[in-house]
DNA sequence: GAAAGAATGTTGTTAAAACAACAAAATTCA
DNA sequence: TGAATTTTGTTGTTTTAACAACATTCTTTC
């Protein structure tokens, strides 16, 4: 990813070319390169640091005392993660982790709340593209509750197979970012009645699908 | 409430109180009054303004085309709502409604991010006072989806009244802002299975309660 | 291209919660 | 205070998903 396309992102969003050296420094950037199954973030611990995703694709889950997964999120470039625990210094509730081949920048925020270093203006674009970036984050978390809302596995199914696809016409066809087990684990049911539900659902003429691909049905 | 608390709340915090007027006037604030039961925004519409609590409490809550209702969250004196929606001029996805006879502040944050509208320092920090009130928000809406995390009754239970307790001590006593029916719309279980796993856990020595006040015994 | 491994699908059994209908208790208010 | 209403608790039945064990298909790698 280059300058010119970091700054079509939210997070840059308004910064001149020429101030985007500065941008990053007042983050103290740093580019991180990480293998798929490989931590950034564990649960318990404290970060400083947000993660901006240049490539690859992470996930933030949770796994409790008895071993059960929760997928909270699955994150693709140009994506933030991080940025809620980086700027509260709460102790985080989740891992996250890299699913494939990654490329990151680790950013510090704590200068753009600092009164005395970086441009005024720069630092006053860059909390304003946070808060964006925190709101539609809110709007997510609020979907990832609706996904999960309903009490039948084909309910959460349908709530998010529908917000996945890319428009209301019936017959849209998309990728998930999910296999079976990591959908499962999304949709907190279990994996193997999760496989059936879907085999009812295709046998009932409502979706189709081939692996992670699918397609809903007028 | 008067002007000395008001800035004591995260959102007017480091304003001072000669400020005070002016940051209300940034927001275009407007009392408003509403009786238990009433409604303040409506899912499927869009929204100006955000509500600040002065007194009483609300309620977040969607109720899907069955009926089936989902609580997503009940705040009290001194809590924002709505600014996620105001803000980014997103459609509700959400109704929000007083459960109990409410004083609230209409704010319209607009002005905020005009540059030729009100002093710049006063703007600088409503909108940080409003990206930490975001990121809590993003933490609690985290906490929200762990609440319904288990697939049992008796673990989200545990998970939910874990959360609500003063202190990691047992014995620790609280008041919980639902009774039963909202209780279970909050857990997404049945409302007479919930009952039941509470009789269960009493009689195993778990918890104890009386209506909407509980115990966490060790 | 065969073998090994991983992912997905299938089926039967078990456990749990939804649901329904009603009983008991608490609260409201006339 | 007592009747009406709301809230909470109880129980039996039905539905659903979890669970377990295995079959099948797909993918990888040598």
């Amino acid at each position: 990813m280059n300058n010119q396309e970091l700054m079509k992102h939210p997070l840059f969003l308004g910064i001149d070319e020429k101030d985007l050296f500065e941008a990053l420094a007042l983050f103290s950037a740093s580019e991180k390169s990480l293998k798929k199954g490989q931590q950034i973030f564990r649960a318990g611990t404290v970060t400083e640091v947000m993660g901006f995703i240049l490539e690859g694709r992470i996930q933030i889950e949770s796994t409790d005392y008895w071993g059960n997964k929760t997928i909270i999120d699955n994150l693709g470039s140009g994506k933030v993660f991080g940025e809620t625990y980086a700027l509260t210094g709460k102790t985080l509730m989740v891992d996250v982790l890299a699913v494939e081949t990654c490329k990151i920048l680790l950013l510090n925020p704590k200068k753009l709340f600092s009164n005395n270093e970086g441009r005024g203006e720069i630092k006053a674009i860059l909390i304003k593209n946070i808060l964006k970036i925190s709101m539609n984050k809110n709007l997510h978390l609020s979907q990832r509750i609706f996904h999960t809302t309903s009490k039948t596995i084909r309910g959460r199914l349908l709530a998010y197979l529908s917000s996945c696809a890319p428009s209301k016409s019936p017959d849209a066809e998309f990728d998930i970012p999910f296999d079976r087990q990591q959908l499962a684990d999304y949709l907190q049911v279990d994996r193997s009645a999760l496989s059936a539900e879907l085999s009812k659902m295709k046998a009932d003429g409502l979706i189709d699908y081939w692996k992670n691909h699918f397609k809903l049905l007028s």
